[in-house]
DNA sequence: ACCTGAACACCGTTCAAGT
DNA sequence: ACCTGAACACCGTTCAAGT
């Protein structure tokens, strides 16, 4: 059990929106500070390291996603619409000023992590195949278990890589009309 | 037409495989011509920029692969080999070191991308599209040239995707799991 | 034509010092 | 408890100077 004060929180915030626009590299210090209105050396005395913050950040991310798709699970009986709700998630960061998945960024930079943000980013993808699983499995009752998985898996890579596409083509349009193909092949509902 | 001297083959080279493996950003002109073997002022004297570079690496890499699938469907006849192929590109790139496809990660780090570069990236997504929905086309000739398009950009996102995940996962067999879920889903022959 | 050392303003990080 | 300035070795980039 943790818990964070206001600078904290601050911190975490203006942090989430740089990385998420420019990647875990180009997440200076200085700037970060600026914005928070403290200087950079200051951050240390909040977490021991970049790739500390990186860790934080990426638990957190997965912390409020799961909060959000739990919520929506007890209020959406429909499946399909628990699905469509969820990729609207990611069709949203890219509005946001062309923005990606925190987590799906983080990949991308796998080789510049500290340990400890690799392990967040396989939290991540293991929380969202969890309830990926489990809203398919609710519309598929008969499907086996391991394929369920397979197919839980299958829908985040592609999304991931729907909105990968789309970011580098700096167009929502790109990620609508994959996730329609995707709808036509059937890989989702 | 531009002809390349062999130190800037060399550049190329290297610098392509740092940028695959640790991201355009984390690119060291620093590092790159000491792998040269000349020192980081010298890399001014065959490209302008580190924009530059990028920007003529990502054309390189596009051009590599449409002569590699131009071959492929040259010698090729069965569609359904021709996109099995295909994949296994990517999959290769993650079997060298965990590397990504060039333009997935400049397309994740877009944002710090030069203008020229992120023209490159554009380039290349068009590039897979277009021999994907040639393929994709010969498979069932009786699709329309609009729905068949929208399936190749499905699964150039799709297969960027598998390769994020899993390189995000550090394990190609994520990405043997996520394309074998594409398959039964119907995404992929 | 090709390469270099030195300088510039940046970066993450450390640390002794301030309140 | 919370913050800071100054220093360290890094970074892309420039440029005058070397051969």
């Amino acid at each position: 059990v943790s818990t964070t004060t206001e600078t904290q929180e601050t911190i975490l915030a203006a942090a989430r929106l740089m990385v998420q626009a420019r990647g875990y590299n180009s997440l200076s210090f200085r700037d970060l500070a600026k914005e928070v209105g403290i200087k950079s050396a200051s951050i240390y005395y909040y977490y021991p390291s970049k790739g500390g913050l990186g860790a934080a950040l990426a638990r957190r991310y997965g912390d409020d996603l799961v909060a959000y798709l739990t919520e929506l699970r007890a209020t959406t009986k429909d499946w399909k619409a628990c699905i469509a709700s969820y990729t609207e998630v990611f069709r949203n960061t890219l509005l946001r000023g062309n923005r990606m998945c925190l987590c799906g960024i983080l990949a991308a930079e796998r080789e510049d992590l500290a340990p400890e943000v690799t392990a967040e980013v396989e939290r991540f993808n293991a929380l969202n195949v969890q309830w990926l699983s489990e809203v398919l499995a609710s519309g598929k009752p008969k499907m086996a278990a391991d394929d369920v998985r397979q197919w839980a898996l299958a829908v985040l890579a592609a999304v991931e890589g729907a909105q990968l596409v789309a970011r580098g083509s700096g167009d929502v349009a790109v990620f609508d009309q994959v996730l329609a193909g995707y709808r036509v092949a059937g890989l989702l509902p």
